[in-house]
RNA sequence: GUCCCCAUCGUCUAGCGGUUAGGACACCGCCCUUUCACGGCGGUAACCGGGGUUCAAGUCCCCGUGGGGACGCCA
């Protein structure tokens, strides 16, 4: 008979900052890994630091996930409420021999390392409260799990492959601080354990760790959960990404107008491939994704390629989804879309000529709002000598249109190019300005159809007294 | 320093013993063009070094080198 676990993975962020890219990459495996499975995803917050865990960092990582779209079934689980649990397991450790109280000062493990590490030796606890049978009562002590001291610990990596440790390698680690709180090493485990997490899905640096657990876990007699170590993302200066370069609050890419699934995408393709394809839905990222596949290299993150694929979604994406992402843009930029062209017309002529959502929202409020200046450079060169009389011209074909859409406007346009004998290079740039008051647009005749016929006139009417002034 | 991991264009990657070493981003040309873009076409560019194994090595093994990570009463 066949017992076909379900598959449970976690992400395990302490809160202790804001939720970054590195993290973002490793939930989504876990995630990936989960939802193709149909197994369950949990969030797990690792707050047994009660120095450094602050509610303000719960709140970011619970609005990080949230922003970008990776949603979990169970959670968010706290540590802290766990610690009675921790407690008896601590318990059933030192009962079982496997655990020991030790007396040693935060001075003396200083000078030992420093002794260690001047003599060039991996510094580690020399386990001198080993066997010295403290029972903890008297004096201030910490619990320190007793590892093994012979033999290998092998780790079955999905992504690393086989890695050995001699647990010559490891110290005996202290689980429980002199205040009785229990540390990472000892939550971890028993929270996989009893959460029933058969893939452990973490960052690399988790990989001298892994030994370390996986003693613990036999100690207490459990099934070990399958590990896979995805490996760091680094900067653009060869580094781990980390708080100081880099790996900036998954928020500030929502704040840069990236969308969420773009983020997601381009994340995924780093360090894991499928064919040559670059963009991914999100089934096709749930259906294709491996963890096995997943690359064991560390690999530097591109802002270019993060923007290529972003620009790849805006090109592509529903016009109401963009919507959707746009309008945080269009508050935060204060642009009012209630008083003009269809936002989803907007969208659609402007979606080639923006990479991010940002961009996308600051370059349409002359749909919605009149401006007050001409951009400086684009009026200084193409508002010429002979610009009045263009934009009169026009102004008067304009006026007579009644049916104002974008092949009449252009059919004026052309008009007026025959009627004064100018090329369309002479016609269409002083009037781009004029309607929009910038050097860049969509074709005008699109521009200038969702600007509206009333709105353009006005605009038309102003440009040709500006221009008569400059130049009378 | 010790241990662990890693190593193909500048970057992300394909390659799983026999390939003109493929794709993508970036970059550089050309084309398109009323602006800004989009797009199309083309180009530059890589197997870290040295030993093995093999008829044959980017692919397997070893040693260097380089990079990353870990070495807390942090997680």
């Amino acid at each position: 008979m066949i017992i076909i676990m379900t598959v449970k993975t976690r992400f395990a962020p302490s809160p202790t900052g804001y939720l970054h890219i590195g993290g973002v990459r490793t939930a989504l495996y876990s995630w990936l890994h989960a939802r193709q499975n149909k197994g369950n995803f949990i969030l797990r917050i690792e707050d047994t630091d009660r120095e450094r865990s602050t509610q303000e960092s719960v709140d970011a990582i619970i609005e990080g996930m949230d922003w970008i779209g990776l949603d979990y079934d169970e959670g968010p689980i706290f540590q802290t409420d766990r610690f009675d649990r921790y407690t008896e397991v601590i318990n059933q450790l030192l009962e079982q021999g496997d655990a020991y109280h030790c007396e040693c000062t935060r001075d003396e493990l200083d000078a030992m390392r420093e002794a260690q590490r001047a003599n060039k030796e991996k510094p580690r606890y020399n386990g001198k409260c080993r066997d010295a049978g403290h029972n903890g009562n008297d004096i201030e002590s910490v619990i320190r799990f007793r590892n093994p001291v012979d033999g290998d610990v092998l780790i079955d990596d999905l992504i690393k492959g086989q890695i050995t440790i001699n647990n010559r390698e490891l110290d005996d680690l202290i689980i429980a601080r002199s205040d009785g709180t229990p540390t990472y090493n000892l939550t971890v485990v028993v929270d996989d354990l009893d959460m029933g997490v058969t893939h452990v899905i973490r960052g690399d640096d988790h990989i001298n760790n892994t030994p370390r657990q996986i003693n613990m876990m036999k100690a207490l007699g459990a099934e070990l959960p399958q590990f896979a170590h995805a490996p760091m993302i680094l900067g653009g200066d060869g580094k781990r990404l980390s708080k100081r370069h880099g790996a900036v609050s998954v928020m500030q890419y929502r704040d840069e107008g990236y969308f969420p699934q773009a983020l997601l995408n381009y994340l995924l393709r780093l360090g894991w491939s499928h064919e040559d394809q670059e963009i991914f839905s999100r089934d096709e990222m749930i259906s294709l994704f491996k963890i096995e596949n997943v690359n064991g290299a560390p690999s530097t993150f591109n802002t270019k390629k993060l923007l290529w694929v972003n620009e790849q979604y805006i090109k592509t994406l529903p016009a109401v989804e963009i919507t959707e992402h746009l309008q945080w843009h269009l508050d935060d930029q204060d642009l009012d879309v209630s008083n003009g062209p269809a936002l989803h017309d907007v969208i659609e002529a402007h979606r080639d000529r923006a990479k991010t959502l940002k961009e996308l929202a600051a370059s349409i409020g002359y749909y919605y709002e009149d401006f007050s200046e001409y951009d400086e450079k684009a009026s200084k060169k193409h508002f010429k000598t002979a610009t009045p009389d263009i934009l009169q011209n026009l102004l008067d074909k304009f006026s007579k249109v009644s049916d104002w859409n974008a092949a009449n406007i252009q059919a004026e346009i052309n008009a007026t190019c025959e009627e004064l004998e100018l090329g369309m290079g002479k016609v269409g740039p002083a009037l781009r300005v004029a309607v929009t008051g910038s050097g860049m647009s969509p074709s005008l005749d699109i521009t200038m159809a969702l600007i509206g016929q009333q709105r353009s006139l006005q605009r038309l009417q102003k440009a040709v007294e500006f221009t008569r002034q400059k130049y009378a």
